[in-house]
DNA sequence: GCAAAAGTGTTGTGTCTACACCCATGT
DNA sequence: ACATGGGTGTAGACACAACACTTTTGC
């Protein structure tokens, strides 16, 4: 294949890697954002990445750039989420960019250049090129995610009460979420498993809540083949 | 982001298109390769696709590619992949493919080239570079989104019998599947609507037997968010 | 005691699997 | 008539949402 040659420009495109990365602030879903200073699009926002290295994978490099905005220390989770491809998506030259969803813990607050800022993906400033696409495939892999995956885990901290787990499946699936059904879905399926420790309330009183935290700590998939699925 | 400059080599990667170009055939989930002339891996069977065009899209350079060895009209449903980029997984050069899933209706014979042919997903020979995992990982698309989207249009004829379309389910699925429970499903999500014609039985016998058609011939959501999901 | 927050019990609903049973045709 | 394949009825299992109720704390 690779010495196929055919009546058309040989030149290879460029290829760049973006990431949509992810966590929840405030009680809103945000996504970090890098303002470009050079044309095409100055001053507009963008996501971060940069150009893929010549003896790098994808994934390698996207972690390299994005180490240049973040600790990638703090990356729970990382995956490819399309590669785009019009010939018109970049006004000056060639460009194919593969995207990556890459999710940091809520508890985190990584220190970030004077260039980069946190939005909230429901009230995003105007993109640079293809930028807000990408950004609303990244928010709907999340959310759909969330219903067959463990993905929480990578949005939660190591520890966490249901309540404040269930503020942030809320934030993230843009609706509200009982805490008392979160816990009953995700104790079932052994996603989630209850610690000895408790938190202390606050000075409003209330009860002790209970801590819990995700038994695995990587991506599987819970939920596989909702129907023509026998019973046993 | 193009103008970035870094300390790597800027000679930019081939970047190819390949599609895993399914059918059912004789109750099999089977799969178009193609066997490679010239080496490496010269006489292994491989996915077919080929390199991407200077002004095109991924997608317009698959369909482009795919025209080479099948009828393009047949296809009734492509879907991008991933991207595959590890620096070795081409012997001779940096390459970086994406990979498509193709999907062919099971009445459709299209006349293939000689060096092309049909291979059984579930016995596949030994494939060129990383091709078996894309096979695989085709295939897992294919039977997780029989599930939750209305994609069995794109393996099924315009008009089909459900003992018929539950023999497509259970090839592509890899497990028995039962007509009664499979028309329900379909029937109450919409999907799947009867006509007033019937088949005539063969000379078995046996009650003529309705036909059916999908609603929708492009892919469709049918069952998002299965949990965590109001009411309404 | 009372407010506040966490956690449990329970009910009802909708979706699915499984299986028995009925229907329409050819021989 | 009876074999063959298509289609329907129905019961039971299960997962889920909803909401009332109980528990444990601070003030």
């Amino acid at each position: 294949m690779a010495q196929d040659r055919f009546a058309t420009l040989n030149r290879e495109p460029t290829h760049v890697v973006l990431a949509v990365v992810v966590q929840i602030r405030g009680g809103r879903l945000q996504t970090l954002l890098w303002q470009r200073a050079r044309e095409p699009d100055a001053g507009r926002w963008s996501l971060p990445g940069g150009v893929l290295g010549a003896a790098e994978s994808l994934e390698a490099s996207i972690r390299r750039h994005l180490a240049a905005k973040v600790d990638v220390a703090e990356l729970s989770h990382l995956e490819q989420l399309q590669t785009l491809s019009e010939p018109d998506r970049h006004p000056d030259e060639r460009q194919i960019a593969t995207a990556y969803l890459g999710l940091v813990p809520s508890d985190a607050d990584p220190s970030l250049p004077a260039d980069t800022a946190w939005h909230a993906i429901d009230a995003l400033p105007p993109l640079a090129f293809d930028h807000q696409g990408i950004v609303q495939a990244a928010r709907d892999r999340l959310r759909a995610k969330l219903s067959y995956t463990n993905i929480g885990f990578a949005i939660a901290p190591a520890q966490f009460t249901l309540a404040e787990l269930r503020d942030l499946y809320a934030a993230a699936l843009g609706r509200a979420v009982t805490a008392t059904n979160l816990q009953r879905i995700l104790v079932r399926r052994h996603l989630l498993e209850p610690l000895a420790e408790h938190r202390a309330p606050t000075s409003a009183g209330g009860r002790p809540a209970r801590l819990f935290r995700f038994v695995h700590r990587s991506l599987e998939i819970t939920d596989e083949f909702a129907v023509l699925r026998p019973r046993s």
